[in-house]
DNA sequence: ATAGGGCTTCCACCTACTGGAAGGTCAAGA
DNA sequence: TCTTGACCTTCCAGTAGGTGGAAGCCCTAT
């Protein structure tokens, strides 16, 4: 199949399987016409990246993710760690987010939003912190 | 003033300074043998800007803030406008992140973690959701 | 034959920096 | 006075993970 079905199936943008490409994630076939040839172990593949991608891992997770997915005698250690990793840097930016947001939140509500210039948020950032 | 004290006093680094420069963030005086002289009023915006990037506003949205900090007679509205925004597209991320984390924690829980190669996780990645 | 859609490569751009090389400047000490 | 070391400068390249667009080939249907 052609990288456009492949993209279909995948929900992954054609440019960026062609990116995938570049970076060595994945490594279609040619046809005869240059066209990228998909097999159903490529669009599975590319599958797998696609949904390791949407869980947030990196580029260079999937690749590491990928290799132990192909490997039978992969031990599920190597996988989970890489899992928990991952979600402790999940729970970090969670955690930074949620800081910022309860600062943002408070600036807002302490804005009047109106036409005058008088302004907390402003104030706020223009201002050291303790 | 060097780049060095402001950078210190900011707690922002030399080299991002010099890039905010750079974009026309910030437009430092220089002295007679082309180091950069930083006012007292320069080190306000560079703080200013500072804050502002550690509340995780855009650049652009700091080179607005500034503007509109700088600005006599702006309208609190229009500052609140792009906090308002902001904090809509944090409390999008976090619950982005909040969905994936749900998930990744699920998968974490199940994987045996062992030297065997069965895992859930890479199973969960592996097929196509419903 | 021509029109369209799909495919290719390549280059540039995005955000917000960061690292490093090559070289100029300045103040303090021998 | 010379030298050393800490500054400072510019410029180029690289980071992550793509995305947009141009120029040009290919394939199928009419």
């Amino acid at each position: 199949m052609n990288i456009k079905d492949a993209s279909e199936l995948t929900h992954v943008p054609a440019k960026t399987i062609r990116y995938y490409e570049d970076i060595g994630l994945i490594v279609p076939q040619r046809g005869p016409n240059g066209y990228r040839v998909f097999s159903d172990s490529d669009v599975n593949k590319l599958g797998f990246i696609g949904r390791a991608r949407a869980l947030g891992f990196t580029i260079e997770d999937c690749r590491t993710l990928v290799s132990l997915w192909e490997d039978d005698r992969r031990e599920s250690a190597d996988v989970k760690r890489i899992a928990e990793d991952h979600l402790e840097a999940i729970d970090a930016k969670i955690a930074a987010l949620h800081e910022i947001r309860e600062t943002l939140d408070d600036l807002v509500h302490r804005c009047a939003g109106d036409h005058r210039p008088n302004c907390p948020i402003l104030e706020s950032i223009g201002k050291e912190q303790s």
